[in-house]
DNA sequence: AAAAAAATACCCATAACACGGTATTTTTCA
DNA sequence: TGAAAAATACCGTGTTATGGGTATTTTTTT
């Protein structure tokens, strides 16, 4: 049975990293370059429907369209294009903007070269590969903070409600107090919490997890 | 140099499983049973500052106080304690209420007895230990949501200020158009997306990971 | 080049929100 | 039991948000 390599193109500033990466993968069994592209821009050339990758290896900072527009890109146009990121940035920001768009991998350029075929098979597989700092990144981001500020029953209860559609008024009714009440809690919340508006209070609500969206 | 083994509490409502537990774990050197309990009221009662266990081994499904509450309550009143989740449950639903709340570890009941004598090493030196499918329940849980609904870029820049605490003013001079404009692009969201209100956009907007917290 | 569509902007009125202050009722504590 | 603290409620006013409609300008399409 004759089984179809791999293809893969890379996108990387670097023509010195680029080829480095070429060489790597030619010692690798069932995976052939189909092309090169020096940035985002570079690559919407070159793919289309008829030279599409399976995996395309794409780096993070590139000056004109970086990897984070890329990789957006390649999700609405081409989703089942497999993205494995590999990039020096090990920071959550970078690397869960990267999760949240949907990359089926990320590497550190420093990864050692078994870790990247590991890396290649389980994601031509149709797995993900995210080592461990990966992970503790997401896990970290998705622990609810324990926030400094106490708040009782009833603040508890108007902030959930805040975070809704629901006018003042219609809020009242729910808690069975009076307008001027909510208002107090309103006030009180504000003062607590350091926050101006109703949009604050919503954005505080979810952050620290007190609503479910 | 003498090393104190690692005191660990047992949390589960089902004896002979406990019992199955304390066995294995006493082939694994280094660890001691401090208590078992069969739910979180038990636990409650047995744990103090003077009998705090370094990890706990918490099952979810108990009658009485259940596992997601104990564990809760545990954040909360012994913050230092590890608990890993001893569970039958792989579930979406289960799995990331308890990663939420901060647990160190999870694991199902038919773990093979090295990947639990893993897991409390891990935990026990600090670490976190999460098997392929808890990591996959987070990955996809994070990954955003592509909305069926298109927005062009005025309407996304103008979502994305929505959600912060500006002025539909303010946000009218931060994208250099009229405070006419604004209305207009909020009368558009508000159709589109069938939504009545500020507050509305702005949990449109974190639903679907369009803005950042 | 003209027509259509999209983007931007205007009007007015009402509802909702925020603010700064005071008052009353209920609960807690000494 | 009485005082203090907390919770609930009131007032009036200014600002902001929403709604329903029309108009103008710019861009795209034919």
């Amino acid at each position: 049975m004759l089984t179809e390599p791999i293809k893969i193109a890379l996108v990387d500033d670097h023509r010195l990293f680029r080829s480095g990466i070429v060489s790597l993968i030619s010692n690798f069994k069932g995976y052939s370059i189909l092309f090169e592209a020096s940035d985002g821009e570079d690559l919407i050339r070159k793919i289309s429907p008829k030279n599409k990758p399976d995996i395309i290896l794409l780096d993070i900072n590139m000056p004109g369209m970086d990897g984070i527009s890329t990789a957006q890109w390649l999700r609405n146009n081409y989703p089942e294009v497999c993205v494995i990121v590999l990039s020096m940035f090990e920071d959550a920001e970078k690397v869960l903007a990267m999760v949240r768009i949907g990359v089926k991998g990320y590497l550190l350029k420093d990864a050692e070269p078994q870790e990247f075929e590991n890396a290649l098979k389980r994601v031509a597989g149709g797995e993900v590969y995210y080592p461990e700092f990966v992970t503790r990144h997401l896990i970290n981001s998705f622990n609810e903070s324990t926030p400094d500020i106490k708040l009782n029953g009833r603040e508890l209860e108007f902030l959930r409600l805040a975070g809704t559609e629901l006018t003042y008024k219609e809020i009242a009714d729910q808690m069975c107090v009076s307008a001027r009440t909510v208002d107090g809690y309103r006030d009180q919340l504000f003062e607590k919490l350091q926050i101006k508006s109703r949009v604050g209070l919503v954005l505080y609500a979810i952050k620290n997890k007190m609503i479910e969206l």
